[in-house]
DNA sequence: TTATTATATAAATATATAGTTATATATACA
DNA sequence: TGTATATATAACTATATATTTATATAATAA
């Protein structure tokens, strides 16, 4: 297997997981602090921890201390076109059952 | 956690492994034949199998059977453009690795 | 110095995914 | 009809990932 599709797949692997979309959804208008991430995911700290180094490890995002805190940022901003290129076929994909129902018969309880 | 939030991380999760990306890779010019595949892959067929049903599940790939054999394409081309967009970032980490290692010193061994 | 706060890490468990082997299905062909 | 071929599915095992609970670390405040 050549190692580039492993490389590949590792950073898709770190995007493809609900929380840290999340997480990259909230960094996309820049750097974040940890503590403001906390309550707007409500899961437990260890687990926002150990999503925040997966993208880390992943060299997703960038981070630095200041003080206490821990300060994350979006490392290549193309993970954000990803983001949006996936927004668009799922979207699209939901229209497209959208139409199928109708087309059954089934406008009316939609 | 929002429903789409889920389903994007869906789409990512079906291209996130090395022998589907190279089965999206193979698809790229257009329609292939299982029977093309599993000789380029060389893996077990039912393994491909169930790699090419994750991508028809997640609603990546189409497929029609002609006779006894099967033939599978990219639904939504979209998906290709990640597989760019991947590519890239991780075409640029190996450089400024690379960048890195030079400034260590260690620019005549590479 | 002790206590508090923010974050990270470790260990244990639960769950999901991948790979392997065996088998099923469905078409085509003798 | 029986046999061969292409592909899919099932059952099992191995491995990876996510979640939870407990603990460590390091900076600040009392």
């Amino acid at each position: 297997m050549e190692p580039i599709l492993a490389k590949r797949a590792d950073v898709l692997k770190a995007i493809a997981q609900p929380t840290r979309l999340k997480i990259l959804e909230m960094l996309r208008e820049g750097e974040r602090c940890v503590c403001e991430m906390l309550p707007i995911l409500n899961e437990e700290q260890a687990n926002i921890s150990k999503h925040l180094s997966v993208l880390r490890q992943a060299g997703i995002v960038d981070f630095r201390k200041e003080g206490v805190s821990s300060y994350y940022k979006i490392r290549h901003r193309e993970v954000l076109k990803i983001l949006d290129i996936v927004d668009r076929m799922v979207k699209k994909e939901m229209l497209e059952a959208l139409e199928i129902a109708k087309g059954m018969g089934l406008g009316s309880e939609l």
